[in-house]
RNA sequence: GCUGCUGUAGCUCAGCCGGUAGAGCGCGUCCUUGGUAAGGACGAGGUCAUGGGUUCAAGUCCCAUCAGCAGCUCCA
């Protein structure tokens, strides 16, 4: 007899052999029927194993039924239908290589190895033959074997990749469970729905590359996404949140509204701030001047360029040389020596190349007419570089701190004088990987909100205590109120950071109290910090539940220490100043787009491009509406006048279409009056009211800075918990 | 960067098996002068992304380039 006690308290005895689906069909059939999978002291596994596999002695097995309601058994069924997405496409296209079939947030998906190139036309047809395989529903059979026969077993079904995977990705198991479905079997640790038939609402959602372990050197695999619920109707609900979220792409939006423009003429990832965008990201700017300026900040400006010296000493440019423009060298030759050390670097030019190569240079005034190619590699690039040196090299900033350091630089700082916080809105460039750019959120010239603190290390604290309280500020103030805080700390058994251990160890330490003290919750990463210095990234989540990460603070004592800052201290000695970095918003191109999305275009007053349209009810009242117009630019508000020969009703058509807060519908009889009738974009008619009372309303509104409405999600169906757990 | 898909009017898109281009919205003109989400008529507008190729003939088929999209990988 095994005991199991059930999540009431209640204990009961069952027979050895027993499983979780048989203690629910004890208890009812219909509970049986809504049985999905079980959580076993602790450990979710299949309804369908005895329960004695998952404990005994002396305590009473704790047994917990996970059925249709539980999240957790929400993602045990997505798990089973990339099975049964895999078993379809190991039917229509026999030879199939399986590759990883996990879960994921809203479902599933599965890699695969095939010829033929899957595309959305053969998802009906994948899609009919999953709804036959869940017709039949035939059970998931689990077994195991040892590792040898296991490896014979892959290879006798001819899963390559699988058979990889048992001798590298899960070598140190003694054995490896497998399970079956009629004619497909799939190394696979579990756990699953007892039958198919489990797998209810499914629809498949794209396809797309992905590499084989996510080495971007591997093989190239297909990757078929889908969704899975256990209604219908949930299913529905998840499709139209996708909508939603498709709605409010701020590429759409931005488009729509005029708020930017990405033009190829211009280039990829370099955003044109239409004049409306423009407003948005001007008032912002504005907004955190005025913040900084009260918070002891000092607003500096320093060039697009820079030497490429510079960003050697602060590490930047030999750290992400391919993620930057090409330096931009004053002498013609320069691209060419510089490529010519690259390769002499990669060991990628041959002797006739590189005999072209010193031809082409000196052809093009390079002293190296007595080029000796036999020389050693160390002694050719050493040349090259020393010719390299002598020249002017500029590169597109990709980080405003170390222009600022320069200015810290500039003049001898007292322990007095500290902190010293320099604050631009500075424009920096990378050259990111065409396929990473994506409309405003992921761009090739930015502008952060950008800062450098430079502070004594009894001051650390205090000063990234005072900028978590900013990066607050600001985010409560454009309304965004749900997020969390992102720790990052370095990988400590990686070598790209630069820095002793025992300077990371105090500053992560540091970072890790302040956050503590101050009651924020946060979560700390090991392995996701800069290479300079740990940080502490806010992730914000927005009205439709997507987290993005937006602002940054970065504790910094390698670029003090490379650029060998220094302060006067008390003691009239030299010490070393500790820097923060830090972004409130991130950047202005990233935020806004963001925002456009949060909002789905629909900014609040303070915000808006357009505040207020006057709109005449016929031409015979276009006089009066200029007089109100007027009277309400005079105010400080952003107002146009729609002098259309239209209708008042496709007036406020468009001016709702377009996310204009307030509509000043004016007619014969508020002319009589001095009023405007004010109609909200969220309200509707707010009836007639004296110009100067709408004003004042108004006002209000944008002194508070209020946040009327953002879209409420119409989805609340419950995120399966994301899990590594189901990775095999 | 990699894999796949896409590129037709200002916007959203249709255009079959190759035979010289279409809709709605927007825009312009005129009529209409109205009170809280589309009044009507007429009209203008296209090197079918770019460059090659196949063909009697290419928006349509093939190749390359550029750009965009999805995912992967990356993100100071």
């Amino acid at each position: 007899m095994i005991r199991v006690q059930l999540p009431d308290g209640s204990v009961i005895d069952v027979a050895e052999g027993t499983t979780a689906l048989d203690v629910a069909r004890r208890i009812g059939e219909r509970l049986a029927q809504q049985t999905v999978a079980a959580e076993v002291n602790g450990r979710i596994v299949d309804a369908t194993r005895p329960l004695e596999e998952f404990g005994g002695g002396e305590e009473p097995i704790r047994l917990r039924l996970l059925t249709t309601r539980d999240p957790e058994a929400l993602a045990v069924m997505r798990h089973s239908a990339a099975h049964v997405m895999a078993r379809a496409v190991m039917r229509l296209f026999p030879g199939t290589q399986l590759a990883f079939g996990p879960t994921t947030g809203h479902g599933f998906y599965y890699d695969f190895d095939l010829e033929h190139h899957l595309s959305e036309e053969d998802f009906p047809r994948i899609e009919e033959e999953m709804r036959r395989i869940v017709e039949q529903a035939e059970p998931f059979e689990r077994f195991e074997l040892p590792r040898e026969e296991a490896i014979a077993f892959c290879r006798e079904l001819g899963q390559e990749l699988k058979v990889e995977h048992i001798q590298t990705g899960l070598a140190d198991h003694a054995t490896l469970s497998f399970y079956r479905q009629g004619e497909f079997v799939d190394l696979c640790r579990g756990p699953h729905v007892p039958d198919a038939g489990k797998v209810k609402a499914f629809k498949l959602l794209s396809v797309a590359g992905a590499y084989w372990k996510g080495d971007a050197k591997g093989k190239q695999l297909q990757r078929l996404y889908g969704t899975a619920w256990f209604s219908p109707k949930d299913l529905k609900a998840y499709l139209q949140q996708l909508e939603e979220a498709r709605k409010r792409d701020h590429r759409v939006i931005g488009k729509q509204l005029g708020l930017f423009h990405l033009s190829p003429d211009v280039g990829p990832g370099l955003v044109l701030w239409l004049p409306k965008g423009a407003i948005v990201r001007s008032i912002l700017e504005d907004f955190i001047k005025r913040e900084l300026l009260e918070r002891g900040y000092q607003p500096v400006y320093t060039p697009h360029i820079g030497r490429v010296e510079m960003y050697e000493t602060s590490g930047h440019f030999p750290y992400y040389r391919d993620a930057q423009f090409n330096p931009i060298f004053q002498h013609e030759a320069g691209q060419l020596v510089d490529a010519w050390i690259q390769r002499l670097q990669a060991g990628t030019l041959g002797p006739e190349a590189e005999r072209r190569l010193a031809a082409a240079a000196v052809e093009l005034g390079c002293p190296f007419q007595d080029w000796d190619l036999t020389a050693s590699t160390e002694e050719k690039i050493a040349r090259l570089r020393r010719w390299e040196l002598q020249q002017e090299r500029y590169l597109l900033k990709p980080m405003n701190c170390p222009h600022h350091v320069q200015i810290y630089k500039s003049q001898p700082r007292s322990y007095r004088e500290l902190p010293v916080r320099l604050a631009e809105f500075g424009t920096v460039y990378r050259h990111e990987a065409s396929g990473q750019l994506n409309g405003m959120l992921r761009v090739r010239g930015l502008t952060q909100d950008d800062a450098h603190l430079f502070c004594t290390q009894e001051q650390v604290e205090e000063e990234f205590r005072a900028t978590l309280e900013l990066v607050q500020f600001v985010l409560k103030s454009v309304g965004l109120e749900d997020y969390r805080i992102q720790l990052s700390l370095r990988d400590p058994d990686s070598d790209k950071y630069v820095g002793s251990d025992a300077v990371w160890e105090q500053a992560e330490a540091s970072l890790r109290r302040v956050l503590t003290d101050a009651g924020l919750p946060f979560s700390a990463e090991e392995g996701e910090a800069a290479f300079y210095g740990p940080k502490a990234d806010f992730m914000v989540r927005d009205c439709i539940g997507r987290e993005w990460q937006l602002g940054t603070v970065q504790l910094d004592y390698n670029l003090p220490e490379r650029f060998g800052l220094e302060y006067i201290g008390p003691d009239n000695q030299p010490h070393r100043p500790v820097m923060i970095h830090r972004a409130p918003f991130g950047s202005m191109e990233r935020f806004v787009g963001m925002l456009i999305e949060h909002f789905a275009g629909a900014f609040p007053l303070w915000l808006a491009p357009e505040q207020i349209r006057v709109l005449p009810v016929s031409d015979k009242s276009l006089e009066y509406a200029r007089q109100v117009e007027r009277r309400f630019r005079d105010a400080g508000f952003r107002v146009s006048t729609d002098t259309r020969s239209a209708k008042v009703n496709a007036k406020i058509r468009d001016a709702q279409l377009e996310r204009i807060p307030y509509m000043a519908v004016v007619g014969p009889r508020d002319a009589e009056q001095g009023a405007v009738s004010l109609r909200d974009r969220i309200e509707g008619d707010l009836g007639m009211m004296p110009v100067n009372e709408a004003i004042a309303k108004l006002q209000e509104e944008v002194r508070s800075r209020t946040v009327r409405q953002v879209a409420k999600s119409a989805f609340t169906a419950p995120e399966a918990t994301e899990s590594e757990q189901f990775a095999y």
